[in-house]
DNA sequence: TGCAGCATGTAACCTGTTACATGATTAG
DNA sequence: CTAATCATGTAACAGGTTACATGCTGCA
């Protein structure tokens, strides 16, 4: 049993991408270098080490490819197991905090979505993210008006409005993405 | 001499807000805990050992005020050199990087720039920040566009969606704040 | 009296970073 | 032939998280 979910940002990652196919370690490290998961480190010294201990936890399994040469590509996929974690790990319930200090994990849990977790479970989720976001939007909104124009520095207004215009714009964008999911027949 | 910059976002704003006044740890936390900096930590298994490291960089110094209690309260101000290495640290060129991996930290040095940097400084850094998010932006609105509607997961095109909104909405705030600042007689 | 909040700290742990290291294969 | 790219890894280090620990002060 141990734990039902994946605990860094890196492994949730290598999981839903193992999950769309299998790969070796170079090659998810080529993905988080050039594609929009850019945010992601890339560096072997996280990537390696990361797959051991999914290795280890019993998630991922590594096949090898060419026996008979000395550097052997090692290909990854999902245990039934890392499956299973996965999508729990993408089903957990959505929180305040998470809005605050995760918004990016939040992302890339749903970014994974589909194909794992039933349309009711992504608009749940999608429908806990918008309102948490709207709150703490407001929350933000408060204290940028009770900063008031006065004795607070520009950059520093400035910079709290860019949180602000930040939250607004993930909650726009989190109720129009619900709009069209709702529409929509299937995932 | 040794490092001229500050290393991690913690380290970062603890300087930023002793700048504007001394404070305690404690008094820090609260503010990590209750403001919009609360993506920070606050945790005192951070800020206290944060604090010492920059003590022990001399960049900050702690006086302790009630000598004769046993736990005493350690007020912490900037010095000299410590204020020199946040100016250092504020007006470090702005690379394509930053933008990347680093946007939280270009806005947490923006909000600390008034009133240690020049408005000129301050522009130039707008500037760079503008363009070289624009620039991502290009790139990722691209990516979007090659992904096109078919073969990629609904999750997946909504999440990289939300991507792009987001740095659109950073490439705004950076022009209109820019302009803003432009009209300004001083920062 | 007891509890919440003030105030400071330590220690184990986890994970990511940087830098280094090895060797194979392929293209110019 | 040699440089880039494929491909995998290790080791030292840094910094943050969680949990624990201490003791004071004010208030109900």
């Amino acid at each position: 049993m141990t734990s039902r979910h994946v605990e860094s940002d890196l492994s949730l990652a290598i999981l839903g991408l193992l999950a769309v196919a299998p790969m070796s370690g170079y090659s998810l490290r080529k993905v988080f270098l050039t594609t929009a998961l850019k945010a992601f480190s890339g560096s072997p010294g996280a990537i390696y080490p990361a797959l051991r201990r999914l290795e280890s936890e019993g998630l991922v399994e590594g096949t090898v490819e060419q026996k008979d040469t000395l550097r052997p590509r090692k290909v990854f996929g999902l245990t039934r197991r890392g499956r299973e974690v996965l999508a729990d790990s993408l089903s957990r319930p959505v929180g305040r905090k998470d809005v605050i200090w995760g918004m990016d994990r939040l992302l890339l849990r749903f970014s994974f979505m589909s194909g794992l977790l039933s349309r009711e479970r992504t608009l749940e989720f999608l429908n806990a993210l918008a309102s948490h976001t709207e709150d703490y939007l407001k929350e933000l909104e408060a204290e940028y008006k009770t900063m008031g124009s006065g004795r607070s520095s520009f950059t520093g207004r400035a910079a709290l409005e860019q949180g602000v215009e930040s939250y607004r714009t993930t909650a726009r964008w989190a109720r129009k993405t619900l709009d069209a999911l709702k529409k929509r027949a299937s995932l």
